[in-house]
RNA sequence: GGCAGGUUGUCCGAGUGGCCAAUGGAAGCGGACUGUAAAUCCGUCGGCGUAUGCCUACGCAGGUUCGAAUCCUGCACCUGCCA
């Protein structure tokens, strides 16, 4: 019987450029080819949402499983509780009820990414449920006696925080996360665990447990920090995190997140998130060069990873709002159910208006497009501020009955791409 | 434990009694150029605002003064030197 895992797994992930790191390149690539593995990630809930650099960890898993490998999802009930060290300083310890109702959120999300039947099989768990009840001595005498606090002292994290503080807690993080590996290696086989390189630590400090504990070998792999082309991190908008839940970052700004990506690292970013094969963005690439105002590979990279997080309806609504709002077309010729469809795509808001219209300024306001009274006026000074694609020049602007749209409503925009909706009602 | 220095806006960093909402740099935002890209250049950058106006802000709490980021007292934290 043939071998049911893909065996060129390992030469795609380098090729797409999705290992940071890894243990023995030779020894995992023999393991992963011998047969289906069990391997983990885990993601710790530090907020109601993965955001998109958890994507790259969840794209990963994806892979592993569609090449044969069985995923364990682990949320970090217990590590959670605790906090992983940063470099910049000490967390605020979140509450027991809060973490517990932010892994129940993180876990649904998490298993949309993975399939939860078939021969590889999706499982999730939770490190809560081996580490609420094990004692304090116990827990001393089988794990901490394993680690040597001059190794730890010498990880980067922890040297970093030696002058400016560390408490025992964010510590021994090191110890919860290590402790998860060995203990999915004895219930589930498992034998390696992904994650991010920031994660790298970590990781091998679990691989070095499991070898001292039970003498096992198992593996290690690490994705790169994704980059913008100066170097610096990719992934903040102006608005913040952008998160994979569609309520904390809808699915059009998640589209727009994508859709900008730069020209120089497009290519990169279809690597990483996209499914397509690397001839396919090779083609795309070289579409982008020769016409980079089509913009031809990064729609395709909003498509994709709007299509996988948010599944195809949302996507194509976020397609045709984009190309409504951003056409070179005049916004009064476009159908009323095609406005509305678009503007309910972007941030909006419904005015209820009596005599009087409101203020550009209050709209810009209302809709989140300016954070404060004084932002929108300056937006407004700035020349920044469009309704319907026409510059407003007067800080004092109202609104006029000859802007409205199909009579009711108004698109709203700050800067070049910042969009929002307004729907006049009476 | 002793001595010395530090804690400023998103970050870095000037400012030692009124001219300070606070120099400068970075980030951010807007504009120009383009393509909803990058780079570059220009502008802007606490809040409320008709306002030469008010509110909030220079680690925390008090105090001196007509007036304090600037002086005094106490507290917290950080850094260096000495024990």
């Amino acid at each position: 019987m043939p071998s049911p895992v893909d065996g060129r797994l390992l030469d795609d992930l380098e090729a797409r450029g999705l290992v940071a790191v890894s243990t023995d390149r030779d020894a995992l690539q023999a393991h992963l080819s011998a047969g289906p593995t069990t391997f983990y990630c885990g993601f710790d809930p530090t907020a109601p949402s993965l955001h998109h650099g958890n994507l790259l960890q969840l794209v990963t898993m994806r892979r592993l499983q569609q090449a044969g490998h069985s995923p364990l999802a682990l949320v970090g009930g217990s590590t959670g509780l605790i906090g992983d060290p940063k470099l910049t300083g000490e967390r605020n310890l979140n509450p027991a009820d809060v973490v517990a109702g932010w892994v129940e959120r993180v876990a649904e999300q998490v298993t949309r990414f993975l399939d939860l039947e078939g021969p590889a099989a999706a499982v999730m768990v939770n490190n809560l449920d081996w580490t609420a009840d094990v004692g304090v001595l116990e827990f001393l005498r089988d794990i901490g006696k394993h680690f040597p606090v001059n190794r730890m002292l010498d990880r980067e994290t922890v040297r970093a925080r030696l002058d400016s503080g560390i408490s025992y807690t964010e510590f021994s993080y090191v110890l919860l996360q290590s402790m998860d590996f060995l203990e999915l290696h004895r219930r589930y086989g498992c034998t390696l665990q992904i994650g991010g390189s920031d994660q790298w630590g970590n990781i091998t400090a679990g691989v070095e447990l499991v070898r001292r504990a039970d003498g096992d070998r198992v593996h290690a792999l690490a994705t790169p920090l994704v980059t913008k082309a100066d170097g610096t991190k990719f992934g903040k908008t102006e608005s913040g995190t952008v998160w994979l839940d569609a309520e904390l970052t809808s699915p059009y700004a998640f589209y727009q997140f994508w859709l900008n990506a730069e020209d120089a690292r497009v290519g990169h970013y279809l690597q990483l998130f996209s499914f397509r094969p690397l001839g396919e963005i090779e083609e795309l690439e070289a579409e982008g060069r020769a016409q980079p105002a089509g913009r031809a590979p990064q729609r395709a990279l909003a498509h994709d990873v709007t299509t996988l997080v948010h599944g195809s309806a949302d996507a194509a609504a976020a397609e045709q709002a984009a190309v409504a709002l951003f056409g070179r077309g005049d916004l009064g010729s476009l159908p009323e159910p095609t406005l509305r469809a678009a503007l309910r795509e972007t941030p909006h808001v419904e005015v209820d208006v009596g005599l009087t219209m409101p203020s550009i300024a209050h709209l810009l306001l209302a809709t989140g497009l300016a954070d404060s009274r004084s932002a929108a006026r300056r937006t407004i000074t700035d020349g920044g501020a469009y309704v319907n694609n026409e510059r407003v020049t007067d800080p004092e602007a109202t609104l006029t009955e000859r802007q409205l749209l199909h009579r009711r409503w108004v698109v709203l925009r700050r800067g070049k791409r910042n969009v929002a909706g307004v729907e006049i009602r009476r």
